[in-house]
DNA sequence: CGGGTGCGTTCCTGTCTTCGGAACGCAGCA
DNA sequence: TGCTGCGTTCCGAAGACAGGAACGCACCCG
């Protein structure tokens, strides 16, 4: 019941891919249940799941008869990300980054108020816990999120915009303390992230910028509190360096692209 | 072109899902492109891809005002992938398996008449070449893929309806050389490849069964043809190894459903 | 057993969505 | 300056699509 219709688009269409996104929280829906929740008649949403089904964006169940996520999402949204500029020129650089800090490695972009995570290059001691690894988090909850907010203006608007959610006793909760929290990255050049998600967990992300200053991804990395103690410095000597290495081989390329 | 209406099915979403397709070969396409290709209008192409716009599924290039695939599909391919039964029991065995062999790693199903790998753990050693690496190959170019038809019927007649195209000169090209390839695994246990999909290459896949003998998917690992000569008793065993354990694991849990 | 309730699926009919064609403004090019 | 391609917008006619009702099927419970 959102703004179903764009202008000049498609309702049918659009039905289509709102349907798809009731999938995001739920594993499997029967076709009662996914017409509820697009406020459709029955019969329609069986039209949309059976369409979407051949061509296996959704998938059914034989067992119940429930649909799900198809695998060809997963062909086309690994292509879409293959695709992805900031991802080709990082690769070899994060799985360095990964072997010198010994910690979990992450490049993210902001996708509206949230932080994405495009790779993640898991370690042992890194992936205790966050075992159902989640893509998407609030930009305020994050060391990534918050590296990004300090340096792109539009993504802090969307999230002061979108609100404030807690996950534990750390999280951000407020627009003055994200505000100071900005204020302190952009002091520091680099975000930290100590429990604000999970207990146990703690980060440390650095901005990758454009020519402008402007923040188009963060690198991170992810271990447990404990650890961070003892190595903070050099931790975050690694994360820095790895993102300013990134952010030149952005700028390069934008460069050539420019001539 | 092809079957564009399935039996109570949604024409225009049928076009869209079409159109998200035509971003498979291509990167880029603009609006006059997409037309082309599905066979319609100029003006019903842009509408199409304005709503798969407005859902993040296809993203714009303001530079030149082509199109291109979303991320929104990455997010929504990642939960796909995330909810695979198989996956879930796998991730440890293949991080395991990538240890011990030393080779880049791989989990892989059949999709019609394809190799699609669901996963990918990539070691220096077995990375080389293969830089820009493809998600699909079709079944008979691959370890994994003869794997699973020589234990899965279905997959092996999909792929002798689509026939037997050529990559290097080490190709399977033929019905009878697939049928006796399949004998061959069928014997051994395990599967091989051999520059058959790309020179310096090679690879060995044993399959993951069901409790009624039928290949689930493969597990494949890849190296450059010279290390397979000196350790290939080793590397056979380990995957075969791997893969037996993942398929009693599968057949736990789908006992367990059972109940 | 038998009625009740949920499910996924099918059919039909009226209406509102969608389609193609034509025209626009804008580049790049000769 | 005219040509040709692009992405975008507008419109009216045609027909695809939405909703409602009904079906067959499991399951549950009295």
């Amino acid at each position: 019941m959102a703004d179903n219709d764009v202008e000049g688009g498609l309702k049918s269409v659009a039905s289509a891919l709102d349907l798809l996104d009731c999938f995001v929280e739920e594993e499997e829906l029967g076709v009662s249940e996914v017409a509820r929740r697009l406020g459709v008649a029955k019969s329609t949403a069986h039209r949309l799941l059976t369409t979407l089904a051949s061509r296996k964006l959704i998938e059914q169940n034989p067992r119940n008869g429930k649909y799900r996520l198809g695998l060809h999402l997963f062909e086309l949204g690994s292509l879409a990300l293959a695709r992805v500029e900031l991802r080709r020129h990082s690769v070899l650089l994060l799985e360095e980054l990964r072997e010198l800090s010994g910690w979990t490695v992450h490049l993210s972009i902001a996708q509206g108020a949230d932080t994405l995570f495009l790779e993640r290059l898991p370690t042992l001691r890194g992936l205790q816990a966050m075992e159902e690894f989640r893509r998407k988090w609030p930009l305020h909850a994050t060391s990534s999120g918050k590296a990004i907010c300090a340096y792109d203006p539009e993504a802090a608007q969307a999230r002061i915009k979108a609100g404030f959610p807690v996950f534990t006793a750390h999280t951000i909760s407020n627009e003055a303390q994200f505000r100071a929290e900005l204020a302190k990255v952009r002091k520091q050049g680099y975000a930290t992230a100590s429990e604000e998600v999970m207990t146990r967990l703690a980060s440390v992300a650095a901005p990758v910028l454009d020519n402008h200053g402007v923040a188009l991804a963060a690198i991170s990395i992810t271990g447990s509190v404990m650890d961070l103690g003892q190595h903070q410095d050099r931790q975050v000597r690694l994360v820095t360096m790895a993102a300013k290495r990134l952010s030149t081989s952005m700028m390069m390329s934008a460069a050539q692209l420019a001539d």
